[in-house]
Formats: structure tokens, sequence, C-alpha cells
DNA sequence: CGGCCGTATGCAATCGAATGCATCGTACTG
DNA sequence: CAGTACGATGCATTCGATTGCATACGGCCG
């Protein structure tokens, strides 16, 4: 328990050169050791020296000067609408996931979907150095992505693309998760389905609503123009509203595809609003499986989108851009998986005596 | 629409000397009429000159190179559990929106609540020169935080504290927040409250623990020792986990106050596993009041906090560390509110036949 | 009219690591 | 044995911005 007596100076972080002294070698050849990239260039013997010296003082190279050097800054930028989305939490694990060990961290930006916003924060990103941007924000007409991408800007998108743009991208299947929901009501029996889609500005958007065509198409469902009402956002309040828009101009429908699983969660809204008992009137699926929806009531089945790899493969598609800047741009889908759960059951058969009024 | 003739080459992106040449003046000088620190040594006529040049250039700092000279990095470090937790993403969106105006940026990092996983990825930090650092996976006891406090670095713990360490702190009032839960349940009618208490390594877990009793003695209600329980974990599975063994023991109660939502969702499992019914048989309340609670069945009754506020003022007070490194450390308590929901309710009339036989 | 002062600016070193080039010594080859 | 080639290391510059110090110039006072 006794007081340690040496003196209370500055930590004085070691540089290089004070590791090069250590060994009596040059700066210069001290760094040659370290990199393993350039040990070959250095006696054996004489790099060993050097590495058991950088261990003992317990030298850490100084990344900033590194990167001033080398002009990378073992950064990226990863640029989502919000955090406080559910959605995006398991994506940022996944990309950190992957980042962390390569060395490499990610500098987080919110967008709020506000477009100067994000292209403030787009610029202080690049400002900062970043080698490359994983973008979650795209919309299907993106100037923003087009001007980068012509600036050179490294990227790689997830979740959602863009049009016209030769970028790689991880994204859901959203057609084939369309089609699971659809294929699991329909095989349920039922025959009108609402399809509350998401903004259209977007890809998912668009993909998951032209899946929605062509799987009722191709389950004989009742194919009605007014049963596909697109959602100003991707809420819960946007899928509340559009709803009751369906509701109020009468259309009738026995379950509900909405474009994500918020969107579904504002059905629960006008559910208990207008009094409506689901899964009894109207089956409700949802679309991502973000986490908890296994406590709703009732618990809500939805299509489960592997966010964590999403980010993960993102990642790693940008490293390998970073790494081959030429290397053609990759595009990846990844499958979704029906989850089953309460919030959907057979049509109730009263509902086709409906049918036959419209 | 013609084509633009510019030589197509590597957007040499402008730097100072860029800058000061086209303005006419040397690079110092140009720096010291950009910096508004050191504005007034420059005459006021060049210094407009620079600024001209500069915006005409478009412009932009090289914080690589800046910091490499300042040694100050422009980012921190945020040191949280793991991001999936919905508690999470409110504080690190609080944190961002304080940081980004001010000029900083964060570099998230997930520990899993893995000690040498924590102190790898806290090493990585530091190795990336932060200024400071955002930790909300403090202990009670917590060497690592020992540690980096001797070396003086700078932090500000969020959400948990530690013992014995004389660094700043933003908590939510733990104490009061309990006392809301426990008279709201004691209005209600509840004699016998059951508290499952989060880890009692963390300071969230002693001190709701703590609260409880108080609580429950000022409320004069039965100050049973079966009547708490520890969970290992702040999660689900340890939640269901802490009910079960209370069941199996035999314990009753009419009421429970689980040290925060996720292990207060773990008792809506075991209530589905036994027939239990909520709030018939049994009242929950939960803690933090993340998001969806009110979508669940029933409706979770929690104490809300407000953990974004909780974040900008963990980032504010981690800026003003930075600025003043001699500023004495300070605490704050953020005041959570209740939001009563379906989970909780009057007891039954028959538990009072309980009481006498027990 | 000379010295002094303050203002405005330039010069050069610095931060720490990376790297092209020069240099030195040794060993091998013809 | 001379010449060369190569392995190993040192030297010096570079990345871009900041900053202490030196310098130049103009005016003012004694």
């Amino acid at each position: 328990m006794q007081l340690d007596s040496s003196t209370i100076e500055p930590v004085h972080t070691p540089t290089l050169k004070d590791v090069a002294q250590a060994a009596g070698v040059h700066a210069a050849t001290a760094s040659r050791a370290l990199n393993p990239a350039t040990r070959k260039l250095v006696n054996a013997e004489t790099a060993r020296r050097v590495q058991k010296a950088a261990e003992a003082l317990h030298y850490a190279p100084n990344p900033i000067a590194r990167s001033l050097k080398t002009s990378k800054s073992g950064t990226v930028g990863l640029v989502i609408p919000d955090l406080t989305n559910p959605l995006f939490p398991p994506i940022v694990r996944g990309i950190e996931d992957v980042l962390g060990p390569a060395g490499y961290s990610a500098l987080i930006v919110n967008t709020d979907n506000d477009a100067a916003r994000e292209r403030a924060q787009v610029a202080s990103l690049l400002s900062r150095q970043v080698e490359g941007l994983i973008v979650a924000t795209a919309v299907v007409e993106d100037p923003l992505l087009q001007e980068l991408h012509r600036g050179g800007t490294t990227m790689v998108l997830v979740n959602r693309r863009t049009d016209d743009l030769d970028v790689s991208s991880v994204l859901p299947d959203d057609a084939t998760g369309i089609e699971l929901a659809v294929r699991h009501l329909s095989e349920l029996g039922h025959r009108r389905i609402l399809h509350l889609a998401g903004p259209l500005t977007t890809s998912t958007g668009t993909a998951r609503s032209v899946g929605f065509h062509a799987s009722v198409h191709s389950h004989g469902l009742d194919d009605d123009p007014a049963l596909v009402v697109p959602c100003d956002h991707w809420t819960e309040d946007a899928g509340a509203a559009g709803l009751r828009r369906a509701l109020d101009a009468g259309t009738k429908f026995t379950a509900i595809v909405a474009g994500n699983d918020l969107i579904g969660l504002g059905c629960y809204d006008v559910f208990a609003e207008r009094g409506i008992d689901c899964p009894r009137d109207v089956s409700v699926v949802g679309f991502n499986g973000m986490p908890f929806l296994d406590k709703l009531r009732p618990p809500l089945t939805t299509v489960a989108v592997p966010h964590q790899r999403l980010g993960a493969e993102a990642a790693r598609m940008l490293l390998e851009a970073i790494a081959e800047p030429d290397r053609p741009p990759r595009s990846v889908l990844l499958p979704p998986s029906l989850c089953v759960r309460g919030s959907t059951a057979r049509p109730r058969p009263i509902r086709t005596r409906k049918r036959a009024a419209s």
C-alpha cells in the first residue's frame, strides 16, 4: 500500500522517435519495423528489438499523424435518418462489428429526413476526411448522392437504394418479403388485402408496392387500385392516417400488408379508435421484424429482415471499395423471413357477403 | 446544357496555402484571418480578402492537420453496452444533437457488458485521440474507470455512476422515480409489492433498490425481504427468471415494480406461461419509458426517464470539462415522470383474505 | 531628425508518422 | 581482386495547419 513515488509528470505519450531511441535505431527504421507491410525491409533481429521497445513503452501510433501523411482517416461516415427508429440500431451494430476489427470507426449522423440537414451533415463528414459513406437515407431521386458519386465519394447504400446510380447497395429482398406476406394471407383465405405502402419516394416503398401487385396477381387475389394506399412517412402516424383514409373511403378488405412495422403499429391505433378487432375483423402483417413485436396486442406477424447482417454486409462492401476503388459496384439482396404471430388469422366468413354487395 | 469544359483533374482539395496565394498573402496570415480568435491580429481589409478567397475556393480546413498541431481531435468517445438496447439510442441522439453544433463528433463503441471488450474498445478510442469519454457502462466497482480517471481522461458518466470516483455524471433520479411507482401502486391499494431489482453491481440497480425500501417504508407497506429479488441483467430473460424465482418460492404479492422496462417485459412472458392475468392478478410498473410500451398487452405503466435530455446534458458537461479541465465535477439528476397505462389496477379484493391467511 | 512603439505580416519550426532516396557495408561474382 | 548488387539503415521531406519570433513600415514624441 505504499505510495508510488514516480514523479508526477504529464504522461508524455511515447512517439515513434522514443521507440527508435530506445531500440537504438532511427525513427524511419522503427516505422518500417512496426509496419507489417514494410517489415521485410529491416533486419529481422532489429525488427524484433524495435517491437520489444515499442511494447515496453506501450507505444501506440498516433492515428492523426498517420492520417495526415497517408490521407486515410480510418473513419467512415454513417448517414441515417434517426437513430431512435428501431430499424437502425441493429444496422449500426452490424456495421460497427465489421468496422472495428478492421481498424475503422464510424461517425454517425442523423438527418431527420431533412434534405438540408442531410447536406450539412454529409459535408461535415466529408470535411472530417471519412474514407467512405454508408448511406441509409437514399431516396429514389437523390441529387445529393448523385453529386457525391460524381465527386468520387466511395459509398454503399444500405436498406434503400436510389435510381440511376451505379453504386453498391445492400437491401432486403422486398419483393420476396412481400410475397411471403401475401402468400401467408392468401393461404389463410384472404382475397382483398390492403397495402399501406411506404413513401414511393423511397426504393423500399416502391419495391414493396411493386412486389405487392405481383403477388396479388400471382395468387389471383382481388386487384383493386383502392387497395393500395401510400403513406407519407414510415411512421405510426402516417400508417394510421393511411388506414383511416382507406376506411373512410369505404374500401373493403380483410387484411393489411403494412409497408413496415411502424405503419402496422399505426393500424393498431386506428383499430382501438374504431373498435376493430385484430385479427378477428382484420389481419395485419408488418415488415422489418423490429424488437418487442411479440409483446404487442396482438403480437404482430411480420416479415423479418436481418438488419444486423445488412449492416455487416454493407460495411464489408465499403471496406472492399476503399481497398480497391476500381472494383465495380455490387448489389446484394438479403432474404427476409416470415414471422407468424397473432395478428393474422382466417377472415370472418361474413366478409364474403360484403364482397357481393360492393 | 453544354458540357463543363474544365479539365478533369482530381479535385485537389484547396489547402490553406492555396487560399493564401489567391488572397496574395502568406499562409500564416490566412490562418490568422480565418480563425476568429486570431483575426484581430490581421488588418480587417486583409482578413476580408482572405475570407473571400476561402469562400471562392470552397476552402475547408483539414481537421486532421489541425488536430495534429493542436492535439485536439474534435471527437469524443461514447461507451455504451449495446446500441440495440432501446434505452441508448435516445441518449446517443441527445449527445449528438449537442456535440454536432459544437463541432464535435462522437465515436460509439459497444461493450456488450464484457469488461475485457470494454477495455479494448476504450483503448481504441483513446488511441484515436478522443478528447473525452461519455460512459454509460459504469458499474459500482469499476477499476477501468478508476484507471482512466487517474490517467487524467476527461469523462462524464451517463445513466449510471460508479462509487468513490469524483467524476461528473448525469443520472435519472431513481429514488424519485421509484417513489412515483410505489406511491401509484399504494394509492391503488397494493400492500405487498415485489421489486425485481436490476443488477446491484450497477448504481441504478442499487439506487432503485434503496429507493424502493424507502418508499415501501414511508407508505407503510409490507416490508418483507422476500419482496426484493435482484436480477442478474437488465434483460427480459433475467426479469422472467427473477419473477419465476419469486413465484416458485411462494412469495405473495399483488404488484411488481420492475428495475426497468425490459425486466417488466420479462414478467409478461411469465404471465403468459403461468396464466396470470395482468393487471387483474398482478400489476406491473416498468422503468425508463422505452418506445412502444403503449402498444403492449397490456400497455405497460412505467416511470419515464428523459433519455434524450440525459444525453444532451452529459454532452454539455463533457464539452465544459474539455474547455475548462479544472472545473470541479458536477452531478445532475433529471426528474422522471410516471406514465400510467393498463398494466396497473386495483388489486383483487380476494387478496385481502390471503394477507390474513399468511 | 532619430529612436521607439505598435501594427501587420512573413518566416520557419512544429505536431508524428511515412517514404523516396542516399549511403554504407558486405558478400558474391567474374 | 575489382566491381557490382543487394540488404540494411539513416536522412530529409512531406502531409496541412498553427504559432512564436522576427521583421518591416509608418507614425509619433522628445
